[in-house]
RNA sequence: GGAGAGAUGGUCGAGUUGGUUUAUGGCACCGGUCUUGAAAACCGGCGAAGGUGAAUAGCCUUCCGAGAGUUCGAAUCUCUCUCUCUCCGCCA
């Protein structure tokens, strides 16, 4: 959510910073209604100001045993009136709400307008890697060998699911625990949180109401809207573990991860041009998260790029680095990068991890403070957020660089103190 | 799933025959006096959001788990919901 005081103050620049996120907005409106909000603030405060203080001199008249019905019929007419005035702020309230809560974050000064087309790459890692024979597709590798059963996965889930095995599982499980060694190495907490998560979180992460749809809902028996959701990434449950606080100063920046699956309805996506694994329902990634002071939040983006970054690095795998567009940012972000690793069977580069500093959008809408040491006021903490990382593209892209003639594929090193120390994955 | 108890501003904890409580008091914390310094003692301050202000000054409004209701007036009465704790049952 944006600051109301920035749209009151200057319309104009918020609307051109949206416009480069291709969102248009008008505050004419907006501002009229404002100005309205704020004079029926003022009269009802005024009516129950009075009522306040004629209250509290109707138990000395009574005590003095004076007749109060006067009184009492003058307070019945206050509070008669108060309680229209505030039906006409409620809903003024309630459009203004969803007003603001509609309204992306504003992009960073450094990002520059328009959508995907304008993304920038910034940084190139390693190189398209180069094959003697027909390098095959992740599919065609993965069910030679065995480690992923696309078949059983799809009778046990349905189209969009898959079964890890043998040495399949254990590469999966190898993988997360190269990325979780290296977070705790850097000192970030590592936490399961609940994979079932109250509406109010996919609120404070910025997702609801608008990609309420996009999640898989959970109803109680029987109510008519959705209570409760299973989370899409980690990122929703980690953004909401402060809300409603107030933390001090020195406890910042926290830095967290968590391994959780993420659950996607992904409907209407293109499934035929991205076979294999690339986009499923059910989806590992281990998920980085900081909550930091205003001024920590740039430096805290950068450490979470370069660490996202030196995970893929420790893979050997060819992939780049790229600086979005404004379009091209979630609603709640106002700078991200993404990390793409290369994928040879699509000749594309994919999305392995996102990183992104959502400055105090996500907590105002989730009210999350700190206590400013210097002043003893409170200010609204910034949250940071970056895969580190998801498996589901890792692994195809890692099965097709180290494939080799024979079928086997070849283990890299940092992994293999997970996978029995073997060098490779073979035949069998 | 059944029964019971509870939820008060950082924390502990008063207040529930509705009205001089503007939400006691202790602790913690902050400032000051005292002290070579510290402790103790004493004095003062000490929640959040909003409106109006140039104001981080005043003044006003709201908030006692959440929402609705009764009333001139609700922390206190009524209803619904959420969460926590205890006991019982069931269960990986």
């Amino acid at each position: 959510m944006l600051d109301i005081n920035l749209i009151r103050s200057n319309p104009d620049m918020v609307r051109e910073k949206l416009a480069r996120k291709g969102y248009e907005v008008n505050f004419a409106e907006f501002l009229e209604l404002d100005a309205n909000r704020r004079q029926l603030i003022g009269e009802t405060e005024r009516l129950k100001a009075e009522k306040n203080k004629t209250s509290a001199e109707i138990p000395k008249l009574k005590k003095e045993g004076l007749d109060t019905t006067e009184v009492m019929a003058r307070m019945k007419q206050v509070s008669d009136q108060t309680r229209e005035i505030d039906e006409q702020l409620a809903e003024l309230n309630a459009r203004q709400q969803s007003f603001l809560e509609a309204l992306p974050n504003l992009p960073a000064d450094d990002v520059v307008a328009g959508g995907k087309e304008n993304n920038e790459v910034i940084k190139v890692v390693g190189t398209k890697p180069e094959f003697a024979f027909a390098a095959r597709h992740h599919v065609d590798i993965v069910e030679k060998l065995g480690i992923i059963d696309y078949t059983r996965g799809a009778k046990l889930g349905g189209s969009g699911f898959w079964v890890y095995r043998k040495d399949g599982a254990l590469l999966e499980w190898a993988l997360l625990n190269y990325f979780m060694s290296c977070h705790l190495r850097d000192g970030y907490e590592m936490m399961f949180p609940p994979h079932i998560l109250t509406y109010q979180c996919g609120y404070t992460a910025g997702q609801f109401p608008k990609f309420k749809d996009d999640v898989f809902q959970l109803r109680r028996d029987d109510g008519e809207d959705f209570t409760h959701f299973i989370l899409p990434t980690a990122e929703t449950a980690l953004v909401n573990l402060h809300r409603d606080e107030i933390l001090s100063e020195e406890e910042l920046p926290l830095k967290y991860f968590a391994y959780t699956p993420c659950y996607r309805k992904e409907a209407g996506s293109y499934r035929a041009e991205e076979r294999g694994m690339i986009r499923g329902h059910q989806f590992n990634k281990i998920e980085m998260f900081q909550y930091t002071t205003p001024e920590q939040s740039d430096a805290a983006l950068e450490e979470l790029v370069a660490k996202a970054a030196e995970l893929v690095e420790g893979l050997g795998l060819h992939f780049r680095i790229s600086k979005l567009a404004a379009g091209d940012c979630s609603a709640s972000m106002t700078k991200t990068y993404d990390i793409e690793v290369w994928i040879p069977s699509m000749d594309d580069y994919k999305e392995v991890s996102s990183a992104s500093n959502a400055g105090d959008y996500q907590s105002r809408r989730g009210n999350m403070k700190f206590r400013r040491q210097s002043t003893g006021k409170t200010e609204l903490m910034h949250t940071l957020n970056a895969s580190g990382l998801a498996t589901s593209r890792i692994l195809p892209a890692l099965v097709e660089h180290y494939q080799q003639a024979d079928g086997s594929v070849i283990i890299p090193e940092v992994l293999r103190p997970w996978m029995g120390g073997r060098e490779k994955i073979e035949v069998k």
